[in-house]
DNA sequence: ACAAGAAGTGAATCACTATTCATTCTTTGT
DNA sequence: ACAAAGAATGAATAGTGATTCACTTCTTGT
């Protein structure tokens, strides 16, 4: 019996784990899922095919995985906007021009996140994804109408409907410009001018499903 | 010179190729496109492997236009029911219950349509099945902007969120419920007292956006 | 009836990559 | 320094299902 697992190893362990992942996931920001291959982030992270099968199950779970991070990263940027200051209302705004923005800068990320054909485990942390979105606006709904500043409403359909609406109207802007399959997937970058442009009649739209209340 | 293609000839492929289409239909209607394969739609229209090929550059083409069908069908029930009579606003929730109802009574083939992961070719598809339904919802509100009982606003980006809340509210009724990968897709059955429960509040908050008015 | 041209056939092939695993390299405790 | 236990390697493999194509069958005009 001489070896046994020790702190410095399951350290270094952990960063080869964590490397990959981060690899993963530049790549994914790069060419989606779809161009992001197991060979390509090996070696991108600098170890072998077979390392990544160490350290993962198989590239689905490891895209999943990737997919929960960075999804966790959005859903908490819009937690935090929704859990500053104000009614219900303000706080929704803030929170769904927070997600649009960000979608909009980073559009081949967004785009693999809210849109792109990804195989059905992926596709079931994206349903996820999505239920926790709508999980953290149901709640901000919800306080707004205890508080009386929204009206009664099915708060969970509600919630829904603005992931939806927001998902969808980002969704033409992100989408890669059509090309040859084999290139990467194209971003379509925006002004700050248009992207402000663009935001804007969707927070209408959304806040008035919301409020009842013409803005 | 002899075989020169006769009337008779050009009706008998038109009616092969029918017939694949409609069993590839079929074949998504009952599995989704993911479990729908050429050999087994061959079979199905009692041809073999190669005729498919004889009648569609490929699997890909096969199946765009097997989504383009059913859209095709979809989005005339909607254009239908916005073409009816009153104002916009009640044409529009025309076309929602519409939409909603026949999403909700054939789950699977409106699960593959709306947000089964799809080849990108199909995706492209999809991209304009929903704008085509953005269009006509445009359309609507467009005139409700001139016949003064909709408020100004951003008709396209208001019709694309109409799309998104629908859409959106309706993919985790219609998700398969998650099984072994190897099973078909299981369909939600959902009774008509759900149907209309899960309906009204989504189209209270789609009318909501696009009125302004609490109802 | 014949030959030319199409359409149909389906077993064999191909393409694509995820995954494996026999081998080599590292780490650890004695 | 040694041996035991992992960890890493990456070339080879395997699984899947779309696609091909040499061959057969059918249609047509003469």
């Amino acid at each position: 019996m001489a070896y046994r697992e020790t702190e410095k190893m399951r350290l270094r362990k952990a960063e080869v784990r964590e490397r990959i992942l981060d690899c993963a996931l530049q790549s994914v920001s790069e060419g989606g899922f779809r161009n992001a291959q197991i060979n390509q982030v090996a070696e991108m992270a600098g170890v072998a095919t077979g390392t990544v099968y160490r350290h993962f199950e198989s590239k689905t779970e490891l895209f999943a995985e990737v997919f929960r991070r960075a999804t966790e990263r959005e859903v908490d940027k819009v937690a935090e906007a929704l859990a500053g200051p104000g009614h219900a209302a303000e706080r929704l705004e803030r929170a769904l021009r927070q997600f649009a923005e960000r979608a909009l800068h980073g559009p081949v990320m967004a785009w693999s996140l809210i849109a792109e054909p990804v195989d059905p485990r992926v596709e079931g942390e994206r349903l996820e994804y999505r239920r926790a979105y709508a999980e953290h606006f149901e709640r901000a709904i919800g306080e707004g109408i205890e508080e009386g500043s929204l009206p009664p409403q099915d708060a969970r359909l509600s919630a829904t409907c603005l992931v939806g609406a927001i998902a969808e109207s980002l969704v033409g802007p992100l989408s890669p410009t059509q090309r040859t399959p084999t290139l990467p997937e194209q971003p379509a970058t925006l002004s700050d001018g248009q992207i402000q442009t663009l935001i804007e009649p969707i927070i209408t739209f959304c806040l008035q499903g919301v409020t009842g209340q013409r803005r």
